[in-house]
DNA sequence: ATCTGTGAATCAATTCACAGCC
DNA sequence: GGCTGTGAATTGATTCACAGAT
């Protein structure tokens, strides 16, 4: 349980706190936006509206990434950019591989929003004969029994199970057997898997369930919500 | 800012810590399995071993509830249900109407988890006329000009944003004209809404960054993943 | 004058550890 | 003996506030 490695990690990598290795990807994509627009320097104060946080917060997670910063003028838009992908690890593409392509599996292989943040989906499958041979978002669904040869040949390192609740224990005893290395999770279970495999579960049910209590916390108080809903992470 | 009604709220609420409020669903979902299974009794370890935290954690979070368990005993697995689901207000239904019947649209429809959860599509609307009057799930896709007159007539509480990032911002809009109290938003972008409306946002594509950095850091530092990785709050 | 970077202070969440009850 | 409930201790996250850079 104790860190066993304190001070410098054997690359010399800093630990960046949970906490703000999640409000990265959000400042990343906002600044993303104004480089759309021509933006090219920007302060604390205004990325910390933009992204509905306060400035000390933007200053201290940026600073976790070194001093980039201009005293006495701000942020150069691009170069932020550029460092807060290579502390992401998103100059390097992961290849992600879908199991299940209902509706959800479905939805995520056309989302758009995988393949555009450098996760391009590299294979989907699904048990059901009737969906195999389909073409989703270009890529063929194929049949499960081929993941492995997939995460293999393709050098898949993240599977995302998309299956109905009772079979996502299987898939994803299914997607270690293959070789995949972290996993994302958007059945409504408690995955079991090795401790060399990460997973990451988002319950779609569970998100409005959270959201239901912070609506009648603020019924029965008659309070206000400003600021009462942690806005997910 | 500051709390305005410290110690007992006008229903005399008591206010339980936004940690331990996202762990509640969880600890939900995994008891109404046991219930399937015929588990009547079980034990804070038991709990925390399915749930994946530590035994003190859930106890703490229980104790939050009230004390409903039986020293040197356990809880009463449905008895733990109706009090989770008394605190999460599950025991109001809470109608949501979906904004988009694109890919993520349908699948949210789709989802049983909404409906199971107590959550029920109410309506789903969208822009585009060559979807509405589409049934999805049982529900006919109207215009999203209907909205309104959709929210007030069925009661709906919370709107679900399914809709490409450009177009969210007016999907939130209208939501709020039409008088949802609260926004799940999946499209990637962030919201501004007035201080009276509660938004929770889930990126897709921002939950797989965030697994890549994690998985980054373990190839870097050569360190193994156990407790690594936050399972998402 | 403005805005960053960061120690110090505060606030929240987690874990420990044990008294109290079955 | 086993398990809950909870103060106390600890760890982590946020915010303050200001020195230092431009």
């Amino acid at each position: 349980m104790a860190d066993l490695a304190p001070a410098s990690a054997p690359t010399g990598r800093r630990r960046i706190p949970d906490a703000a290795v999640a409000r990265l990807p959000v400042y990343l994509q906002i600044l993303n936006g104004l480089i759309a627009d021509g933006t090219e320097q920007l302060s604390s104060d205004q990325l910390a509206a933009l992204a509905g946080v306060n400035a000390a917060k933007v200053r201290k997670d940026l600073s976790y990434l070194g001093s980039y910063g201009t005293r006495g003028v701000g942020y150069d838009v691009a170069y932020l950019v550029y460092q807060i992908k290579r502390e992401l690890g998103l100059h390097n593409e992961w290849k992600v591989v879908v199991v299940g392509a209902g509706n959800l599996g479905n939805a995520l292989a056309n989302y758009s929003g995988f393949t555009l943040r450098g996760f391009p989906v590299a294979g989907i499958v699904d048990i059901d004969d009737s969906k195999v041979g389909r073409t989703i978002a270009g890529v063929k669904v194929r049949h499960v029994e081929e993941l492995e040869s997939i995460v293999r040949t393709e050098g898949v390192s993240i599977g995302v199970i998309a299956t109905p609740p009772v079979s996502a224990q299987q898939a994803a005893d299914l997607l270690v057997k293959a070789g995949v290395r972290s996993i994302l999770n958007f059945a409504s279970v408690v995955l079991t898997v090795p401790d060399t495999i990460s997973v990451r579960s988002v319950d779609l049910g569970v998100e409005l369930q959270i959201l239901g209590y912070y609506e009648q916390l603020s019924r029965d108080t008659g309070k206000d919500k400003r600021e009462a809903v942690p806005a997910c992470r």
